[in-house]
RNA sequence: GCGCCCGUAGCUCAGCUGGAUAGAGCACCAGACUUCGAAUCUGGGGGUCGGAGGUUCAACUCCUUCCGGGCGCGCCA
């Protein structure tokens, strides 16, 4: 309990050996993120700050996909836009082409930086030009919706970087498993479920995944020459191995769930079983307004966007109930509830119980004048408050809880499971109002300010201030606010 | 057909990585405001933890199998 109040490190790990990598995020440069993306990103976000809060050195990791096929789409699309800021009428956007407004302003970026310099070029000139671009602000987009959400990355790494000339890592990847025998010349089997309508049986280069705990061995070499996705991915993760890491994290949506298997033995391949890979599969999340399915938005094209969302409700509640949740459960995330101001809504519950705690110390200064208003101080000076004067049963039990909260993030550290810590700030703040209630109605000595008794006012300010670190901690991780007053 | 995930109270979900009578919110019923913010709290009814086997002193938790739902399943990322 004193370690609460003077340790401002309560729940802190120690430091640890070994660095951790999270990538998370890795949304395509192609368009704005939608809320499935937003869960990825906030989950991502959480558990690197939940890994770095226990003593990791955490690295946090986007993977730019700016070399595949989908990026000349976006290309394409972009050029669309770019004849149409020079006043050509385009009509219905092509089936295949991205038809989202938010490429409007790539083409009006293109139109004024090159006037109609391009509209004359064959395609394998303008192409290059207009995917730097379309992917430049692409993924300034992107950034703009991260941040709205306060998150950040230490490492934007390029797919495209992967595959320079003179520097080819994937090349190298190749070789490299090639040359342990990783790599054999031969054919696959038709794949099962839906027919491949252009399925062409032949022989390629196949990385030798069964080996390494998968189902099937996994192509590398596409028949036009390029390489696979899974081959620059192989590649991506080597590049983490030689950049020191030997703790993997992959945050991915729904969709990659197949993905899992052939990426964990490509690390356990390529760096020869010394890096472990956890890849954390963060499941759909269905948009609701009072229980209905939210309709589409016009201005992505066909889903509704993360900013909107964020701009509707907040980055508070969007982040918190993303992490009220496991992660491998299908979210509902209904934009009515979450800005209700009761106990439906966890992330208001929890944040009041912070202010309710703040609303104490300020109602507290008529019996202890001299507490101070500033945090620290303020936990400096409770700390030295007869503490043991703390006996009753329902005081000890709160205290039980509080000192549960290092091993809870402990656990949620070692799982890779930040929602835990969502509930257990809950039921922190669910004790705590409790506590309140009683002192308030059918239990008046238990109430946290004694008008008569000083002594045991400083004690009980004591606990109302643990109570309120470790949900301002506890919150700070998950990246939410903790806010003073909420009225 | 195969792989992964999910199945716990009427509904939405937890369950601390096997440990004691399975928990919370919503909904329903009954209560508490001359209170440190009632934006809160207290009590009640309600569950064969999808079914069946197995491992174990002990299973919601691990294994097998079936049922139901979701996601995915060559050179798309």
């Amino acid at each position: 309990m004193r370690a609460v109040l003077t340790d401002a490190a309560y729940g802190r790990g120690p430091a640890r050996d070994g660095a951790v990598n999270v990538e998370y995020v890795s949304a395509n440069p192609t368009g704005p993120m939608h809320v499935g993306h937003g869960r990825g990103a906030v989950f991502g976000d959480a558990l690197a700050s939940l890994l770095v809060f226990t003593g990791h050195a955490v690295t946090r990791e986007y993977y730019i996909n700016d070399a595949g096929a989908q990026v000349d789409v976006l290309a394409r699309s972009a050029f669309l836009r770019y004849r149409e800021a020079l006043g050509e009428v385009i009509g219905d956007i092509p089936e295949g082409l991205y038809p989202g407004d938010y490429l409007k302003p790539v083409g009006q970026a293109l139109a004024s930086e090159w006037g109609d310099r391009l509209r004359s070029k064959p395609e394998a000139e303008w192409l290059p030009i207009v995917r730097a671009k379309a992917i430049a602000m692409m993924m300034d987009e992107i950034k703009g919706d991260l941040a709205a959400l306060n998150i950040h990355h230490d490492v934007f790494f390029s797919e495209r970087s992967l595959i320079e000339d003179g520097n080819n890592k994937v090349a190298e990847t190749i070789d490299f498993l090639r040359a342990k025998g990783d790599i054999y010349e031969g054919r696959l089997p038709p794949p099962k479920g839906k027919p491949v309508e252009d399925y062409e049986d032949r022989e390629q280069s196949l990385f030798r995944a069964t080996a390494y705990g998968d189902d099937v061995d996994r192509p590398l070499i596409k028949s036009d020459g390029s390489y696979t996705y899974f081959a620059s991915d192989i590649a991506n993760h080597k590049s983490k191995f030689d950049r020191g890491f030997a703790d993997l994290i992959d945050v991915f949506g729904a969709d990659h769930g197949g993905y899992v298997k052939r990426m964990q033995a490509a690390v356990k391949a390529v760096t020869a079983g010394k890096a472990t890979l956890d890849v954390k599969i963060v499941q759909l999340v269905r948009l609701l307004r009072n229980g209905e399915p939210v309709k589409m938005s016009k201005r992505s094209g066909d889903f509704v966007t993360l900013r909107e969302v964020v701009d509707e409700v907040g980055r508070d509640a969007v982040r918190f109930m993303m992490l009220y949740r496991k992660n491998d459960a299908v979210l509902d995330f209904d934009l009515a509830k979450v800005i209700e101001q009761s106990r439906d809504n966890p992330v208001f519950y929890v944040q009041y119980g912070h202010a309710r705690g703040h609303s104490i110390f300020r109602r507290a200064r008529e019996v202890v004048p001299d507490l101070p208003a500033e945090d620290s101080a303020r936990r400096e000076y409770l700390s030295r408050g007869p503490l043991e004067r703390l006996t009753e049963p329902e005081e000890l039990d709160l205290l039980r809880r509080l000192a549960l909260y290092p091993r809870m993030l402990e656990g949620a550290a070692t799982t890779h499971e930040p929602h835990r810590i969502a509930f257990y700030l809950y039921d922190l703040a669910s004790e705590f109002h409790a506590l309140w209630t009683k002192g308030g109605t059918e239990l008046p000595h238990l109430r946290f300010i004694s008008d008569h008794d000083a002594s045991l006012t400083k004690a009980r300010l004591g606990m109302v201030q643990a109570v309120v670190s470790v949900l301002a901690s506890g919150l700070a991780i998950l990246g939410v606010h903790a806010p003073d007053e909420m009225r």
